[in-house]
DNA sequence: TATAAACCCGACTAAAATAGTCAAGTATCT
DNA sequence: AGATACTTGACTATTTTAGTCGGGTTTATA
């Protein structure tokens, strides 16, 4: 059960954007950078982010890009899904009305792995991308 | 994020044989019809749960695996750990006195994915094998 | 208006992990 | 003796991951 990097990437990127995120729009460059990201990975990274509005482009020299919503309003959630970073516990379509398998029933421990999924997901549901930056820089702060 | 079939199969392999856990061993063979799990497969992952002294093995004409300890001592993450199913969320070592990446600092979200893999050995933790036969048996019957 | 910075986008690929299979045992019951 | 069932290591096809690559388009600025 692991995190991808994909998953892992979006964040870091989003958390150096959120920080960053004054006036001037922040390069993927720069932030290729900063956090050690191959740029073009971050391409595609960001490209998703765009398309499910989470960030917002802005072309040409001095371009790159900003937060769409309050770092506040965005949650892991909505980044995880917009990189396809899905949990998922059961191989077995939740929609179908056979249970598991192609078995009549459902598996032995379907609830389980609904369970689980709820509680990661839950996770992800309450930490925001404000969250994050705050954490940081109390850190950086407290650290000296 | 998702979790393995060997970390499902393992969980699935030990509910079954939990219910049917009376006195005598319980084959392979049999959960394996019923699970609709690979034999071949079971077996490489039954072998790492009899070193991890999770179940004990019969061998032998009758034989199988009955569990080596009570239900209610088995948690889910005992299971996990045995069959190498780890909660993954960073790529960096925590030991290392460097951070993330190389780097001198951690990187923004190391906290943060601390965080999540607490929070999911968590529930990995309270859950045990007995909670789960339960919930079963319970399920069966408020269904008809 | 040329140039460079930066986003845009699809296609490709090496490496790793996963989910098994296979083969050749050994132990034990009947 | 033969069948059942555990034991173990090696092998392999498939899928996923984590990128790379190549060619665009847009826009600021010298």
């Amino acid at each position: 059960m692991k995190l991808t990097s994909k998953g892992r990437y979006a964040v870091m990127a989003l958390v150096d954007l959120a920080r960053f995120n004054n006036i001037n729009p922040v390069s993927l460059r720069d932030i290729s950078l900063r956090q050690g990201i191959s740029l073009d990975y971050l391409e595609q990274i960001f490209l998703k982010l765009r398309k499910k509005e989470i960030v917002q482009s802005v072309r040409g020299t001095q371009g790159g890009y900003i937060l769409n919503k309050k770092a506040k309003e965005i949650k892991l959630i909505n980044i995880f899904e917009a990189v396809d970073e899905k949990v998922k516990t059961v191989q077995c379509k939740k929609e179908s009305k056979k249970g598991c398998n192609g078995k009549a029933v459902k598996c032995l421990t379907h609830n389980l792995w609904d369970e689980l999924e709820n509680h990661i997901n839950n996770f992800f549901d309450k930490k925001s991308l404000e969250d994050l930056v705050k954490d940081n820089s109390e850190r950086r702060v407290s650290n000296g």
